[in-house]
DNA sequence: TTGATTGCAAACAATTTGCAATACT
DNA sequence: AGTATTGCAAATTGTTTGCAATCAA
């Protein structure tokens, strides 16, 4: 779980770097392939090392569901995500609130919420209303 | 994801008794296999639609960990629920302020959460706090 | 040069699914 | 009887690993 990069390769540079372009959003090991020139095994061992020098952040996605990874610098490993159960969409709840929820969390139940973790489930503004008469197909996987 | 259950079952009935009669702890399917009589298959199935019912609370492992279920009592649909990493205690968080953060949600962002579905990770304070130096070996599994 | 890293293919574990046999109601 | 559910085995999915070839220092 905790490798030491020695070398510095093409392959996880191509792969930070496209993590660093696209700060607002995750992606999978899958979702990777064909973006960056780097065989999937690769893939996969870069997002470990790169996970566990903090250059990435990883959310672990429900059994099943594949892991997701973001670049570090963004805020997401300070905020909490909502995901729709509706239509799958992950909401990234990065307000004031937030902050005091948190607090509230650590100094009234002594428990530090881990964000990278934790995904709260329910259903969004349009899937409450809407999506009552959409088509059953539901399928979601942002 | 949301099947329907018409008959009632040998296989349901036996896999909801060993879940109530441990309510304290929480199982993975491979864990039933051999404490219940029914195909690991049918633990699979059962498992999911004990969840889709609310019998059951899932906990997603991390990626490539197994998911864990616990009995859900019905009360706990109505708070959230935070569970430590470190002891794998399961924290039900049923105060005043919990009723604040679920109209926050609803409110400001119009979503609407689920419960039951939902399970906050992190430390709880004994496990921030005197781990430091306990023994390394901190595998959890409540 | 020498050890680290890659890539492919095979190995894995958790979970799902097809389908015939079986159990509910 | 007629449909839902089971169970077995085969199929999937996400991820890891062995190992020879390749690359970085």
């Amino acid at each position: 779980m905790a490798e030491k990069t020695t070398y510095r390769t093409r392959q996880r540079d191509e792969i930070l770097r496209f993590f660093d372009e696209h700060r607002d959003r995750c992606f999978s090991a899958r979702d990777l392939v064909g973006q960056v020139d780097a065989g999937e095994a690769t893939i996969f061992r870069a997002l470990s090392t790169l996970t566990n020098e903090g250059k990435l952040k990883k959310f672990t996605g429900g059994s099943g569901e594949s892991a997701h990874y973001q670049f570090n610098a963004s805020e997401c490993a300070l905020h909490i995500h909502l995901k729709c159960r509706g239509c799958g969409q992950l909401i990234h709840m990065d307000c004031a609130f937030m902050k005091e929820i948190l607090a509230h969390f650590k100094n009234e139940h002594a428990f530090t919420v881990d964000c990278g973790q934790t995904v709260i489930y329910g259903l969004c503004g349009e899937c409450t209303g809407e999506n009552i008469h959409s088509s059953e197909e539901e399928h979601y996987h942002d």
